[in-house]
DNA sequence: GTAATAATTTGATATAGGTCAAATTATTTC
DNA sequence: GAAATAATTTGACCTATATCAAATTATTAC
């Protein structure tokens, strides 16, 4: 079975917030729509305005901004989440982040139009929207936590905590813009022990 | 007109998202109630699990967290903004967040059976909640990139700005530890210039 | 598979901001 | 309104991490 028949890994993320009535899934399969992306590929360019929003089955992409003329990585996303350029997405107007694909990457994708009319056709997606940003809301306060008061060792450990599946796979300098350090500090941690 | 008697400007917010009919105007009304906190008050006690979110019309509540026996804030509210422990709050678990008063504080509350209530008879509750999670997620996300990569001077010209209308009000150790630099630092900045 | 390019590591300084301690100023409390 | 307590400021010193530069290793492209 390939992902690229079947939205039953996205109906089964739903189905962890909500209960799906037939016919909602039979909207979301039909709005919803598999996308890949090569190594490297820039997934949304930040000149636009975002108008889809990224559900990852398998892979891992990148949100980032520049600064400086140097890349700031903001977060990093796997499977079983979605990524999009939020303010961007939600507010319909352009902001600074780009998505790329930091490696291969196979993906669903919902446009913000669609979305819209789920939620006013189906209040109980007003329901996954709230729950899911909830557990989001939670990452972000740690995250401010494990900025504040840590040193450069404590904040790597906490990232490879929070991303235990994928730490390994993202190159260093990634990492550091991350974590608001050097690459040549975080060499050295990661040297050291 | 006493804000003890009324829960106009409470509607007023919701009303900034949603529109509200009468019939949930009428339930909000009912289900929402004043409280008042002297200054230095504890609003809540980590101890507890959070049962109530509270709306402040006028002074400033502070979550914060003990770490090695010293608070460190996390955040601040004013007029106009919702506060409880979100985790706590919407996952019905202990958190590590206490809430305490700034100043002297009069606020509305509403316990969360009451909004669990709301969110199943009134699906434009769930909406409104999603819109001004939405806000708050930018704000979170701004307050992210303002910790990494700049000094301690760019974080404290970075929390006058986001705290525009309140942040001189705020004791100095509380927005030292929030912004996770040391109150000497923070006093030495305020000093130069 | 070799050349070109990019990523990471290592080394030698420099410095912002931390720590500790004490002095000063402001705020409570009775 | 004086005494007690708490908050802020100032000073001296120290350390973690930034910066700059160059060497090494890994990856990509032809």
């Amino acid at each position: 079975m390939n992902i690229i028949d079947t939205t039953e890994n996205i109906l089964a993320h739903f189905e962890k917030f909500i209960k799906l009535s037939e016919k909602l899934k039979s909207e979301l399969s039909q709005r919803i729509k598999p996308i890949e992306f090569k190594k490297g590929e820039l997934v949304f360019d930040a000149k636009h305005i975002c108008t889809k929003s990224y559900f990852i089955i398998k892979g891992i992409l990148r949100t980032y901004f520049i600064k400086n003329g140097k890349e700031i990585s903001e977060y990093f996303c796997g499977a079983d989440e979605w990524v999009n350029s939020p303010k961007s997405f939600m507010q319909r107007e352009k902001d600074i982040y780009y998505i790329d694909a930091i490696e291969y990457t196979e993906a669903y994708f919902i446009h913000v139009n669609d979305l819209v009319y789920l939620f006013d056709n189906f209040p109980e997606m007003e329901r996954y929207a709230r729950l899911s940003m909830g557990t989001v809301f939670g990452h972000f306060m740690e995250r401010i936590n494990s900025m504040r008061f840590t040193s450069a060792k404590e904040k790597y450990v906490h990232f490879q905590k929070t991303y235990s599946t994928i730490y390994h796979r993202i190159p260093l300098g990634m990492v550091a813009s991350y974590l608001g350090i050097t690459q040549e500090t975080l060499s050295r941690i990661r040297a050291e022990k």
